[in-house]
DNA sequence: ATTCTTTTGTAAAACGTTTTACTAAATCGT
DNA sequence: ACGATTTAGTAAAACGTTTTACAAAAGAAT
């Protein structure tokens, strides 16, 4: 019953033509080389037993894996799953397939992995670096083996290649939605982070308030307490110490949850007493009473971006290329967590 | 600036040890024909220079690729994201890496699919197969080139491996619940499919309800329709029809997300006038006002189960081996959605 | 001292490609 | 008709392993 697998050699034997005549006529460098007749009875051939290459040969002779390594911070998430999904449909129709990771946003963990992935040849890393990881980009990219491209966030002094959100307008813009609504306090919940998509949103609040209150509020979460019962504690006292806030934006969508979960056990009116707007749109957000105004990633661009832009820079690798840098837009997702005003805005 | 990769030949060379030597030392097959001083000197040289294998050589060479597919309905999907994330955590630590994609449920998907990673030589599949792919499934099998193991649905009279929920107990125990909250009237909606895990959901459901309500009342939606406006209408008018309804229980967590909207849309009031019970736990249902009653499967036995399971039939690939089948008991999470009974039970 | 084992090791083929360097035949320009 | 060029094709090395079959040296048994 087992199927065995054909190989060049065999279909050398049997066409009695030569396997480097073949090797040509599949690699398509054949033009010019091959009479069309040999070429049109060779690719005849391979329909018809139908001949895949081994890959593995292929790998040990040209070095090229045709694999991609996605390594996220956490591939459970809904918001990199989903542009996860959307790589994996992009690069399987070029011909590579992706490997997917989560670092867990633990350093030594991404050292490892790629480490790992460096051992199996793959051809680029698609990274979503963790805190601190700028020297381990920095030699990765120095190494010049695997085309790198940063996800999410970027180091501003790198000449890397990246694609991210606009992050900044993306702030701003959310905060002036509040303040149109006629928000007076408006706290950012954020990470307490270097990540530079972490610093854009930031800056896109203050700047947003720096006309408008008297001065910014903001919470910075470590990363391990986004999801834990001390970062409701902490986001608690906050709420707490802080009794006038009527208007808040969340970085990041798990933030949200965990905020969302502390507002409903304080019993705060939302938007009524404390409008709210969140990074990332999950279809919770949508569910939730009441739905949640969100700045949405466009997911389907990022997603193409990314494997596009990887897939270019895999293609013209010999000389020096440009690095590619995208910064995409969010979109502002009106819901009805932030509509405060009464006389609502056209 | 690029690092050099070292070969068994490099060591070789550097150690005028043969080639022969260094793979058997390397593949912990030393023993007994090679010295111990010359073991020592190899292992620590190797330490040293931190000489990896290439593993397109070994593939080629051994047919083994270390690689497993994970083939998900879709992988973009809470659950099945989770349980990827938890099997790549252990497969990782033994070795090997997961590929994962999406069926979509479309059968000429999962058939490219399965196509395409038997060219690059997988060593197994983990697969959620798609409608209509028991054949499919029969065929991959009896060619035995690779370990195939189904996750969340399975066959009847395949004599294959599986790791799955135990569907029927789960279905039951949550639509028992509903009853001891006195609902009268309980529905089920489910995927018109089959699925196993759906034929096993809804025989739960029936069974348990076959003693309490003059009869079943079950609604099933097409796959396309469960996240469709589509599914929305379908489900509405399910509900409009059969107004005494009070007790809902969902088979999938796609089918409550859209039922769930609908119910606010009719500005049914849960649990009071209809308590609600779900297949599959999210963040969403814990968030959700009120926050939603779920039947959870558990995701890390689920993983551990699927993977050491499928570690194990690659060691004893040579004769034999009885099939690997696991069936794994869901939990009851019971949260406000369901609570209907005024005095509740303890 | 010869044969028989055991110990310790190695040579070389094979896995299936890609690619360099080559050749034979055909065509061309004059 | 002659060398020059183009066309059509191939032989063989190389990628880095694993593994079979063999061999030399040393020790044991006769």
């Amino acid at each position: 019953m087992k199927k065995q697998r054909i190989s060049i050699k065999d279909i050398s034997k049997e066409l009695g033509i030569s396997i480097t005549t073949i090797s040509f006529i599949i690699n398509k460098k054949a033009k010019g080389r091959i009479s069309d007749e040999v070429i049109k009875k060779v690719e005849d051939y391979i329909q018809e037993v139908g001949y895949k290459p081994n890959s593995s040969a292929q790998t040990l002779r040209t070095g090229k894996t045709k694999t991609i390594v996605f390594m996220a911070e956490d591939i459970s998430d809904p918001f990199f799953s989903a542009v996860a999904k959307e790589m994996e449909e992009i690069a399987y129709k070029a011909g590579y397939k992706i490997i997917y990771c989560s670092t867990e946003n633990n350093k030594k963990r991404a050292l490892e992995l790629i480490s790992l992935f460096q051992d199996r040849q793959v051809d680029a890393f698609i990274i979503t670096p963790p805190e601190g990881f700028q020297n381990a980009i920095q030699d990765l990219i120095s190494q010049q083996n695997e085309v790198v491209m940063l996800f999410d966030r970027r180091y501003k002094m790198l000449n890397h290649n990246f694609v991210v959100l606009d992050n900044y307008n993306g702030a701003k813009s959310a905060t002036e939605y509040l303040i149109k609504q006629n928000c007076q306090q408006i706290a950012y919940i954020g990470l307490d982070s270097d990540f530079s998509c972490m610093i854009e949103r930031n800056g896109g609040y203050q700047h947003a308030v720096a006309n408008h209150q008297a001065e910014p509020l903001a919470l910075f979460l470590p990363f391990q307490h986004v999801n834990s019962d001390k970062g409701k504690k902490l986001f608690k006292e906050f709420i707490k110490a802080h009794p006038k806030i009527d208007g808040l934006l969340y970085a990041t969508n798990g933030l949200a949850i965990n905020g969302l979960k502390v507002l409903k056990e304080l019993d705060k009116k939302i938007p009524e007493e404390i409008a709210v707007i969140t990074f990332d749109d999950r279809d919770l957000f949508e569910l939730h009473s009441p739905a949640i105004t969100v700045l949405s990633q466009p997911v389907p661009d990022l997603a193409t971006e990314l494997i596009n832009g990887t897939l270019q820079l895999l293609k013209s690798k010999k000389g020096k290329v440009d690095p590619y840098q995208k910064i995409l837009p969010g979109k502002l997702i009106i819901r009805e967590s932030s509509q405060k005003r009464l006389d609502p805005i056209i």
